[in-house]
DNA sequence: ATCCAAGATTATAACGTTATAACTAAGTAA
DNA sequence: TTACTTAGTTATAACGTTATAATCTTGGAT
């Protein structure tokens, strides 16, 4: 079992066969043995266990698919825009750090921009290519789930939809705008400017809640920012923001749960030489480093990846999706 | 063949043999129109084509797997810092790319901080988990490498080794250290300081050289900032370099490579209140919304992705691996 | 008419595993 | 004794595919 050498050049690589052969059991027994079948006795199921060590044997994966049925595989499908910051690299650090203690596999899918978002999940359905799935950016009335509900393929989602029956992982949106609201109150701001996520995506609908209603009891007044499209590049950002930072009534105060707005804004107002006190939702770390530092709520990917494995793992044994719900707090540094 | 009908339920899954029967072949005859293999007749072959479409057929994975023993898996190993900004998910966003128009799959493993980084390979080999393999931040004389070229498997690297004989990606970073310190020069610095890479690497290499080179040819002063390590929290980073910075022999213009290192870097300036031209490598978007904005040069690892997986399917289709050796110049915003 | 080659299709077997049912030996109840 | 259980092991078959070798046509050359 050296590291160093090659495995199997030369010699066969090691079957159940082999080590049926070389314990003088049975292939059957051998496989059940390794299973650790109860009706095997235990002195044989130590034999073929120490045999199949000596031997370097691994079960062919292959053979137990097809057998099986299980691709023992989770797939994660990932939009086109997770590559901006930490977000898919984060999720799936937290989701490989589960797996590995797994028989599971992770394999990536990744569709383009203007692609359809149901034919990834499509095929891997079609192909059998997984046991689960894992998408996020979820809409109220999310096709991938329309189309897996159907199919009753298990998956986990981040983000919630308007189907209340299948797991779910999702950030307290509502909570962060709430404790936003008030960190910018306590700041003396009275004019809350939000830079709101798309009204696509279902958490919207939180954040404004959270938001609405904080900026009432609190007495305050609420204003929105123009819309943001995820495909707007840079400039247009910047611009956008700059107008609305530069209209008549603006803000003194701002939230931006979104990244990629977030350092856009921030960059708008040192342009402008505003000094807003500036509330941002952290899912990497990158405003540890910007200057003023705005303040920060963090929402931990890595540790949604983790759960929403375990989620999703506990679904495929069986586990009914109600009880595989999650809302995450946000967390302050 | 809708998208909304849940696919198989009730009806078994159609096989070579559900077509076999359709269209009254043998099931190898199938198995050969399928493949597109010339001694089926054409009229045959269209219609196995046919039928296999109207009933909605898909290969299965496993038993061309377990038939062919190819397992059509492109392997992505990560190493624990892949999650700190963009890396990880613009390589696998590039990867993902390209992957999606071949028959091949991506899967993912990422093994955890103090971990070897050969144990995942060794799975991965021994499991025969995958046809070839990508890894990126290699050493000079890498491990893994060294593991791979002895088991004869498929991989290509992010980074170059010591070892000429495998196929690799890099970056030049030797042009990136020579541009750096022109584009300081021109702006009249004379006492240029580098944020060197950690020496493990093996670009920390050819880094020096360029920076070397550039430093005297151009007459200046090259200087080099304590070492960092990737493990490094924001704080220490920021306390090191605030150290060096605050010494005396300051450095009147700033080379960062390192993205995190640089935002480090930027702080500190803003912080110290000193405004040093500052040269970044940008592997993400993220300098593009830092304020004073560093001076740009760009690694665009999306594309890095793409290459890398492109040159990784000729080399498991054959070609020699000296002629899949590529090294991407940097590119200027 | 016979033979042969080329073209097209098919039968057979195997990849490595596991579910099912069948078998054997030993022990227990009648 | 005989029947019956139980523990332990095994034979058989199958998952869906493809490589190999074998078979069957057909048409042309002799």
């Amino acid at each position: 079992m050296t590291k160093d050498a090659a495995p199997f050049l030369g010699s066969a690589k090691p079957t159940q066969r082999t080590i049926a052969r070389a314990t003088g059991l049975a292939v059957t027994t051998v496989s059940k043995a390794l299973a650790g079948d109860e009706r095997i006795a235990e002195q044989t199921r130590r034999k073929v266990r120490k045999a199949a060590l000596e031997l370097g044997y691994v079960p062919d994966r292959a053979a137990q698919r097809l057998r099986t049925g299980k691709t023992n595989v989770i797939s994660l499908v990932l939009d086109p825009h997770s590559e901006l910051l930490g977000f898919g690299a984060s999720m799936i650090a937290g989701i490989a750090e589960v797996v590995r203690q797994t028989p599971y596999h992770l394999t990536i899918m990744q569709y383009q921009l203007g692609e359809d978002p149901v034919a990834p999940i499509d095929y891997i359905v079609r192909n059998r290519l997984a046991d689960g799935l894992i998408f996020a950016r979820t809409e109220p009335d999310d096709a991938r789930v329309h189309f897996l509900r159907k199919a009753r393929f298990p998956f986990i989602t981040h983000g919630r939809t308007n189907f209340d029956d299948h797991a779910w992982y999702d950030y307290d949106n509502r909570d962060f705008a709430d404790r936003a609201v008030r960190m910018l109150a306590r700041q003396g701001a009275t004019r809350i400017g939000l830079v709101p996520p798309s009204p696509a995506y279902t958490y919207h609908r939180f954040m404004m809640e959270g938001f609405d209603l904080a900026i009432a009891q609190e007495g305050l007044t609420g204003l929105l920012s123009p819309g943001f499209d995820l495909n707007d590049d840079a400039d247009i950002l910047h611009d956008k923001l700059r107008g609305w930072l530069l209209g008549d009534a603006p803000p003194d105060g701002l939230i931006c749960p979104g990244e990629v707005s977030a350092m856009a804004a921030h960059a708008v107002l040192n342009d402008l030489g505003r000094d807003l006190p500036l509330v941002v939702k952290q899912t990497s770390s990158v405003f540890n480093y910007f200057r003023p530092r705005p303040m920060i709520i963090g929402e931990d990917i890595v540790q949604a990846g983790r759960q929403i494995t375990t989620a999703l793992i506990r679904l495929m044994a069986g586990e009914t999706p109600r009880n595989l719900q999650i809302l995450a707090p946000p967390y302050l540094p």
